[in-house]
DNA sequence: ACACGCTCCTGAACGC
DNA sequence: TGCGTTCAGGAGCGTG
């Protein structure tokens, strides 16, 4: 499940690949994901250099030589697999392959994604700020816009479960299912608090956690990224050590806690927490 | 402006 | 062994 610390460290893995790199040609394999491919996109691709390829949110965008971007969401199971090894051709395309970019110097970034919940399109780069997928995504939790006080402002009148509220992009950008389950137990926050009632001090607290996991998890996957130069290999996806998330049943990792960790569903989602730890 | 439920999709896990 | 059911979830969208 992709959140911000995946996508990152995805597109950390893509960069000495596809950037400053020219794109010889895409491989289309099905004419949707989530939504159509735009019109002409194998031809819009064609040739195009990628001056830059950053994240936002998490998105994965790709600046390309004439003012297109390329954007591209990972959704649920989107994975991207780099075949650059010269001596080995990539394998042949499985069922959910959906899309190949084979750069001119032969190596090529395949997207695969199961679920198709994932999203490729091309934009104008005058839209970046405004097209409907990126307008409105709050600002990046690891960035200078983002601090307690935004937080506070963002859910003061919030009347939902903190839980619920921290998945709103337009609060802030990036936090997914996992991460917010970790943030909140980090800070001692159960998750059916209602936003508006935390309390400052618990808000500063929050803050800072939501920085730290994600922060923790880009090392993470930062220190899984091999040298894809020269071998093949999936990106973004890395031994992961949540302290709460999936453990349901299984006992609180804090010290001296010995409660249960338990699950329940809000908004449609899990959620993970110790009722010991997280008031 | 905010809250909430529905929807897309398929593989994995589970129950009988 | 096999079949059916349930679950996972990002985020746009419609509705209240």
């Amino acid at each position: 499940m992709p959140e911000l610390p995946e996508v990152e460290t995805v597109t950390r893995g893509l960069i000495p690949v596809m950037e400053g790199r020219v794109v010889d040609h895409v491989v289309q394999r099905r004419a949707n994901l989530r939504f159509p491919f735009p019109e002409g996109f194998v031809d819009r691709m064609a040739g195009r250099r990628i001056n830059q390829l950053t994240r936002r949110a998490k998105y994965i965008l790709g600046y390309l030589d004439d003012g297109q971007v390329l954007l591209v969401h990972l959704g649920m199971s989107g994975r991207m697999t780099i075949h650059n090894d010269p001596a080995v051709a990539a394998p042949e395309p499985g069922k959910h392959d959906h899309v190949d970019f084979v750069m001119a110097d032969g190596a090529v970034v395949r997207f695969n994604d199961p679920r198709r919940f994932g999203v490729i399109t091309l934009i104008d780069g005058a839209e970046v700020a405004t097209h409907k997928m990126l307008a409105g995504i709050g600002p990046e939790p690891l960035g200078n816009a983002f601090n307690a006080e935004i937080l506070a402002a963002g859910i003061a009148k919030r009347a939902s479960p903190i839980k619920t509220v921290l998945l709103d992009q337009k609060l802030v950008a990036g936090l997914g299912n996992i991460y917010v389950c970790e943030a909140l137990f980090r800070s001692g926050i159960a998750p059916d608090r209602l936003a508006r009632d935390l309390k400052p001090g618990e808000i500063d607290r929050l803050y800072r956690e939501i920085r730290l996991v994600l922060e923790d998890a880009i090392a993470a996957g930062g220190s899984s990224l091999k040298d894809y130069r020269q071998s093949d290999g999936e990106l973004g996806y890395f031994q992961h050590n949540f302290r709460v998330y999936g453990r349901e049943g299984e006992t609180c990792i804090a010290d001296g806690c010995d409660a249960t960790i338990e699950r329940i569903v809000q908004a449609g989602r899990s959620t993970f927490f110790c009722p010991t730890c997280q008031k």
